[in-house]
DNA sequence: CAAGAGTCCGTGGGGTTTTC
DNA sequence: GAAAACCCCACGGACTCTTG
């Protein structure tokens, strides 16, 4: 059975989404200065139109050959023909000394350009690395630096990142979403695991509910933590009505046991200089162990810490009972 | 310290008024 | 009468302040 009904705009946006900025990455340059050049300028408005004029009237941005008052020029005609900005997309002005939203957007790409976050993104261990860099930038809140990154990581060069399947950060919209399938508003730190479990049982839920199950890109990915994300966002917007996913038990248990990662905890203490408590973590696989802070581990637990108890209390978080009467009401997500 | 409420800013859409 | 200008409201994210 195909993706009917609302559920399929999710995925359409979803797929124009991912085209638009493929196109963005895979057309020009293919050095990463530039690649991450074109998309950051792309993403100060997530437009396709404005993409469309800037190359019209300049040719496919290049950072070697970047100057600002051509662009702001261009950028300005553009904004008294139309619209320049996504609405749901925008980006606050941010502080870099300018009146008005276009100069000190363009103020910014060149900031980060110079602080080189290419270098950041080539060199990071970690996404989370990336992530906090710019989340210092002014006007780069937790929603829009997740956007931002989401748009970098389609470019490939953050493909090296251990935490690249399971870095996710939750806008407002994807919270909302959250509550709208779970009828009650989950626990902060429950939040990011169950969409990290959503993610890694979607297959399950599609041949549970009928349906054939979605795929992106060219490539046929399964649905990655960022698209469940953006799907859940299309989820609070588009549904009046609250409902309930239908959930077994047993197969989230199954699933929360085939990733843990952790060996074992083996003390816990509340660290000296910051006060934060912290656990003692044993990795399986190495032998020294780590002070993590609680919040991480907690926030992890469904993944990593091999305790029964985090899956029961989800379990019991997540009301499962069967509800919904329509099964297009789970195909945003599902 | 975390969660929630409130403010700010800018967009977008719909409707109304003004202008030519 | 059509187009442009204007107004108002809702929305969303960042940021700040308050509360428990």
């Amino acid at each position: 059975m195909p993706i009917r009904d609302k559920g399929q705009h999710a995925f359409y946006i979803l797929l124009l989404d991912v085209d638009v900025v493929q196109w963005v990455i895979r057309t020009g340059s293919q050095d990463p200065e530039e690649m991450i050049f074109r998309v950051v300028l792309f993403d100060l408005f997530t437009r396709q139109d404005t993409w469309t004029h800037i190359i019209e009237k300049i040719g496919h941005p290049v950072w070697a050959t970047y100057d600002r008052d051509v662009y702001l020029q261009v950028l300005k005609e553009a904004k008294a023909a139309g619209k320049i900005y996504t609405g749901s997309f925008q980006k606050p002005s941010g502080k870099y000394g300018f009146k008005g939203v276009l100069p000190n957007h363009l103020a910014m790409l060149e900031q980060l350009m110079e602080d080189d976050l290419p270098g950041r993104v080539v060199n990071a261990k970690r996404i989370s690395e990336v992530y906090d860099w710019l989340r210092s930038f002014s006007g780069l809140g937790p929603f829009n630096t997740w956007q931002m990154l989401q748009n970098i990581v389609y470019t490939g060069l953050l493909a090296h990142c251990e935490d690249l399947d399971s870095f996710v950060v939750l806008g407002c919209g994807a919270v909302k979403g959250l509550q709208r399938c779970f009828t009650t508003r989950l626990n902060t730190s429950m939040q990011k695991p169950v969409v990290r479990w959503m993610q890694k049982t979607q297959r399950l839920h599609f041949e549970r509910l009928g349906y054939t199950p979605a795929t992106l890109g060219p490539k046929k990915h399964e649905l990655q933590l960022a698209d469940i994300e953006h799907g859940l966002c299309e989820l609070d917007k588009g549904r009046p009505e609250p409902f309930v996913l239908p959930i077994n038990f047993e197969s989230t248990l199954e699933a929360v046991k085939e990733v843990w990662e952790v060996s074992h905890i083996a003390n816990q203490r509340r660290n000296p200089e910051s006060g934060v408590m912290e656990y003692e973590v044993y990795w399986r696989g190495y032998d020294e162990p780590s002070w993590e802070p609680a919040s991480v581990i907690e926030e992890d637990a469904m993944e990593s810490v091999p305790n029964v108890r985090n899956a029961v209390t989800l379990a019991h978080q997540m009301h499962w009972h069967a509800v919904t009467s329509d099964p297009t009401h789970v195909v945003a997500l599902f």
